[in-house]
DNA sequence: CTTGACCTGAGAGTTACTCGCAGGTTTATC
DNA sequence: GATAAACCTGCGAGTAACTCTCAGGTCAAG
C-alpha cells in the first residue's frame, strides 16, 4: 500500500502520513520502484497514532508509547501518566481560551456602542486601548 | 530607553521585545554606541501591541492596524472586521478544545477502571484504542 | 514514445515567541 | 589603566504538527 492510499483509507492528508514517516512513528518497507509499502503493522500503527493524537497525546508522546510497546513493556502505565500531564495542559489552555473568548465577546459588543475614531495624537485607537475592557 | 528597561516596565520578557523590533513592529531609534533608544512613542505602540494581543489579534493583524495608523487612517473598521473573523476562530478553537478535554477527561476515568494491559500481537494498548471513547 | 497522473524525499512556511551565541559596551574593582 | 562582570546588539535556530511546493523518478494509456 502506497502513502496516498493510507491516507485515504484513514481520511488524512498524504502529507501528514508522510510526516509521520519522516518523524519516525510509521516505518513502511520500500518496494523495488522505492514506493513504499505499508502493510498490516503501519496500518495498525497509524490506527494507534491517530486514537491517540484524539486523545490530546503529542506525537512526541506517541513515539514514546510506541517505543515501549517495540521493546515488549506495556506501556499503560506510561500512557496514564502522560494523559494525565496533557490533561492538564489541556485544562489549563481551555480556561485560557475561556477567558479570551469572552474578552473578545464584550470587545465586540462593547465597540457597537462606540464610533469610528478619528486619529488624534493622543492614542492609536480607542477601541483597542480604551478601558472598556479591563 | 533600552530594550531591557523597556520590557521591564511592561513586563514582558526582552526577546518579546526585540522580537518586535525585528518584526518591525517597534522602531526605536540608536544611539551613539548601537544601543536602542525607546522614546515615547515606543512605549505607545508596545502598550498599543500588548492591548490588541490581549484581544486575540494575530502580530501580523497588528502590523496591519499599525500601518494603516501611520497612514493616518481611521484603523477601526478595519479593527471591527479582524475581531470579528479572530473571535469566530477562536469560537472554533474553543469548542474543540472543550470537546478534547471532555474526551480526555472521560478516558482517564474509564482507564481507571481497566488494568494494565500485556502486550499482545492484536493491539498495541487496548487503554487507547478500546471503543470505552468512541 | 510521449503525455499525464502519481510517487518520492527534502526544504521551507506557518505562530509567537524563546534561547543561545559571538561580539561590542559599560561599569566596577583593583 | 587593565580587567572582569554585567550588560547590550543582531542573528540563527528551536518549538508543534502539520502543509505546501519542488525537482526528479515511475507507471499506465493511447
Amino acid at each position: 500500500m502506497k502513502a496516498s492510499e493510507l491516507a485515504k483509507r484513514f481520511a488524512v492528508n498524504v502529507n501528514t502520513v508522510r510526516h509521520y514517516v519522516r518523524s519516525g512513528l510509521l516505518t513502511p518497507g520500500k518496494d523495488a520502484s522505492g514506493y513504499h509499502g505499508f502493510g498490516h503493522e503501519e496500518v495498525r500503527r497509524l490506527s494507534f497514532i491517530l486514537r491517540a493524537r484524539a486523545l490530546g497525546f503529542t506525537l512526541d508522546d506517541i513515539q514514546q508509547l510506541l517505543s515501549d510497546a517495540t521493546q515488549g513493556q506495556s506501556l499503560c502505565p506510561h500512557a496514564r501518566e502522560l494523559i494525565e500531564l496533557r490533561l492538564r495542559e489541556a485544562q489549563e489552555k481551555l480556561i485560557n481560551m475561556q477567558a479570551l473568548v469572552k474578552r473578545m465577546e464584550s470587545a465586540v459588543e462593547e465597540w457597537k456602542k462606540l464610533p469610528d475614531c478619528s486619529p488624534c495624537g493622543d492614542h492609536i485607537c480607542h477601541l483597542i486601548e480604551g478601558d472598556h475592557h479591563e
